[in-house]
DNA sequence: AGCACGCCGACT
DNA sequence: GTCGGCGTGCTC
């Protein structure tokens, strides 16, 4: 087949697109063909355009006939990008099933991925020529630069220019300066000098911890140079972040670095600045709030060595380390580590994988595991730490359940509520309001027909807005004013449904006039800030209410917060979607967290209409940990994860027939092969996605399950190759998800 | 995905 | 007469 001679150069490239493919390229003319590495960024021609692309192998034959083959354009780097990067992007793309040349186009910071080249990182320093330290007249009209020439001659080592700007003056002076050769400068890399480093490894001294904390230190001590997952399951306010540091003290003090992953909204000043403020080595961050520049900055000072601390969101996880020592994955049951939209990983799952990789510990912290890891741990594969004592030993809040039935309402609370508020800010203390929907009702009805706000484009309805009165979907964001009459009757009997945020506030407004209430959520921190502002007036600790969604549950802490009040907990108990329940467990744990933290004992309400549910009760009577390993035993005789393995193949099309027609295929197809090749997967569908319509469009799904990892991937990645090959599949969206966390 | 080519409808 | 709709094919 090979038209090629045997001796040929040829690279396989890598480049950022959907196919699954890697294409030959021939060296460019400039480059020897010998001393190619696998690693090096290269621009190459790319059917009518040029992209930069990434070789992953170099071959000595081709099965494309040598004449269609096109010569690499430029060389970028001299040396390959990290070892371990590459090795972590090339599972990532194998197990997600998703293109190398995307999976490590995406997982480089936006410099490199356009072609910028990498190089350490340098800044000039500016020191005094031999004619610049004889006394000369040249500078008699020109006092600044005369001045600055003193301040740099006062430096031996020489001065660097943010120096120089910080004294006052500018570029101008200085080039002056060194066109009339009195001075010149030398670049100088900013890679850590080793002298610079700091002779202990704290700024600050340690908390003294408890007896269950030190005896977890001393088990995770035990084991820092191989791989193995430790599961570190602490109550709320148990001191997990303590733990992390001074894991991380004995990581650096072994001159080895940590990463650490945190949710999307866990990245706060406060987590930032307690891990700045205690270690004297570089600590750096990856969020959104960086611009192109400072990524690569990050990202150069990891794979160097130069930071000794990263702590970033999920994308975090793909960070080249030059000495790796330890991955923390803190709220590791948090929803945010998977990535919803083309690669679909899971930064926990990946970062696991990463750590065996390196031989190395990781540590997975949460107040509510989820149930994948608590399996884990159950079955011995993770170790299973606990902290059970809250700081300062602070009982733990006391739950109770509040029978919302035929109960009147304001604002979704009803008397009980209303009344222990009351009580609370009498006394003084803050509260907190809980509500699970923002804006100011789930929707708008007409009382004389039972018309619905529902959306034109979605198959919901649409929430009410005060703040600007309009009526939104929350799915597709479209808008509309807000009828006077009912369209369907004409009847101007409408009545919002329900209460969001914006109504607990109002209702709440009226209830308790005198009282600060700041509400807390998407729409009302939208400014920049806005958030921090709100925290800080709230940790002054002069009584308030506060009324959020789970922004407020997320992280923060309050410790002025002595009730907190859940408007509506039904919200995860008759969902389509197995998980719903796991999360929404989690999540009023994680309120009920709020509350109590200081001296004074906590107490949350819960209200419901389904008062006698077992799996409320069970949360309420005997904690999150009780009702985990019942949901563990149903999960276990329903076969779902995480006993089993799922993958998930949605589609979406402007017509359901399409995506249907084209999804029965696929099944027929996918169930006569896996009865060929005697795999034990099972496949089930297509069916309707949940929502079946959103923005006028119809999502169906195709679901694979199977109990071993290995048969589920062979089986979706011959749907994925079958659905490549469908003409018809071009007209549809559709992608492939291993490992869904949300059934939709 | 992106980009071009190609073939049919409504406009300056 | 052309601008532009999206079906189809290709990317070493």
């Amino acid at each position: 087949m090979s038209t090629s001679g045997p001796e040929r150069v040829i690279l396989a490239v890598a480049v950022p697109s959907p196919l699954k493919r890697v294409f030959d390229y021939l060296p460019t003319r400039e480059t020897p063909e010998e001393g190619w590495v696998a690693g090096v960024r290269v621009r190459v021609p790319f059917g009518r355009r040029s992209v930069v692309g990434v070789v992953v192998e170099i071959r000595s034959h081709s099965d494309v006939p040598l004449d269609r083959l096109r010569r690499i354009e430029t060389l970028i780097d001299r040396s390959p990008l990290p070892g371990d990067w590459l090795w972590l992007c090339r599972f990532a793309a194998r197990y997600y099933q998703h293109s190398l040349g995307e999976t490590l186009s995406s997982a480089l910071p936006a410099l490199l991925r356009q072609g910028r080249p990498l190089q350490a990182r340098s800044q000039a320093r500016w020191f005094v020529t031999d004619a610049g330290r004889a006394p000369n007249e040249a500078l008699a009209r020109a006092p600044r630069q005369a001045e600055l020439l003193a301040a740099i001659a006062q430096h031996p080592r020489g001065l660097v220019a943010s120096a120089i700007t910080a004294l006052g003056f500018n570029r101008t002076q200085l080039h002056a300066l060194r066109d009339k050769q009195l001075i010149d400068c030398r670049e100088e890399s900013l890679a850590a000098p080793a002298s610079e480093r700091a002779a202990t490894t704290l700024a600050e001294p340690t908390l003294p911890l408890n007896r269950e904390q030190s005896s977890v230190l001393a088990e995770l001590h035990q084991d820092m140079d191989r791989f193995g997952v430790s599961l570190l399951h602490g109550v709320t306010g148990s001191g997990k972040t303590e733990v992390y540091l001074q894991l991380i003290e004995a990581v650096i003090d072994r001159g080895r670095q940590a990463l650490v992953l945190v949710p999307e909204i866990g990245l706060t000043p406060q987590t930032l600045s307690r891990f700045r403020k205690r270690f004297n080595a570089p600590v750096i961050t990856l969020h959104s709030g960086l611009n192109d520049s400072e990524r690569l900055d990050s990202w150069e000072a990891a794979r160097s060595g130069r930071a000794a601390v990263l702590i970033g969101t999920r994308s975090a996880v793909f960070t080249p380390l030059a000495r790796p020592g330890v991955i923390i994955v803190d709220e590791e049951h948090d929803g945010s580590f998977k990535q919803q939209d083309s690669l679909r990983y899971h930064a926990r799952d990946l970062a696991i994988v990463r750590a065996q990789h390196h031989g190395i510990p990781i540590v997975l912290g949460s107040a509510t595991p989820s149930l994948e890891s608590l399996a884990r741990a159950r079955d011995g594969h993770y170790r299973h730490l606990r902290l059970t004592t809250r700081a300062g030993n602070a009982a733990p809040a006391a739950l109770s359940l509040v029978d919302l039935r035929g109960k009147p309402q304001r604002g979704g609370l009803g008397p009980q509520a209303l009344s222990a508020i009351k009580e609370h800010l009498q006394a003084g203390r803050q509260v907190l309001v809980f509500v699970n929907r923002r804006g100011f009702a789930p929707t708008l009805a007409c009382h004389q027909c039972g018309w619905l706000a529902e959306c034109p484009q979605c198959d919901a309805r649409m929430t009410l807005h005060r703040d600007p009165h309009r009526l939104i979907c929350h799915h597709c964001e479209q808008q509309r004013g807000v009828p006077d009459a009912c369209p369907k009757c004409a009847s101007a009997d409408l009545r919002p449904q329900g209460a969001g945020t914006e109504r607990t506030e109002e209702a709440l407004q009226e209830a308790f006039s005198d009282t600060r209430i700041l509400r807390i959520d998407r729409d009302s921190t939208r400014r920049r800030d806005a958030l921090e502002q709100t925290l800080t007036e709230i940790r002054q600790g002069s009584s308030c209410l506060l009324v959020g969604t789970q922004m407020l549950a997320k992280g923060h802490h309050f410790p002025h917060v002595t009730l907190v009040v859940v408007v509506n907990a039904d919200g995860g108990l008759y969902s389509a979607d197995f998980r719903a329940l796991e999360h929404s467990a989690q999540l009023l744990t994680q309120v009920a967290g709020r509350a109590g933290r200081a001296q004074h004992p906590g107490r949350v309400l819960i209200q419901t209409l389904h008062p006698e549910d077992p799996s409320l009760r069970l949360l309420v009577e005997e904690g999150y940990d009780a009702l985990a390993e019942s949901l563990l035993s149903e999960r276990r005789l329903a076969g779902l994860p995480p006993f089993r393995f799922m993958a998930l193949m949605r589609g979406e099309s402007a017509r359901m027939e399409a995506v249907i027609e084209l999804f029965t295929q696929a099944g027929e197809a996918m169930r006569t092969w896996l009865k060929e090749r005697g795999l034990a997967v099972h496949c089930l569908g297509p069916v309707p996605a949940p929502m079946e319509r959103r923005q006028n469009r119809y999502h169906a799904q195709l679901l694979l399950s199977a109990d071993r990892r290995g048969a589920l991937h062979e089986a979706s990645a011959w749907l994925d190759e079958w659905m490549s090959q469908q003409a018809d599949a071009r007209r549809l969206r559709y992608s492939i998800d291993i490992d869904p966390q949300e059934m939709c």
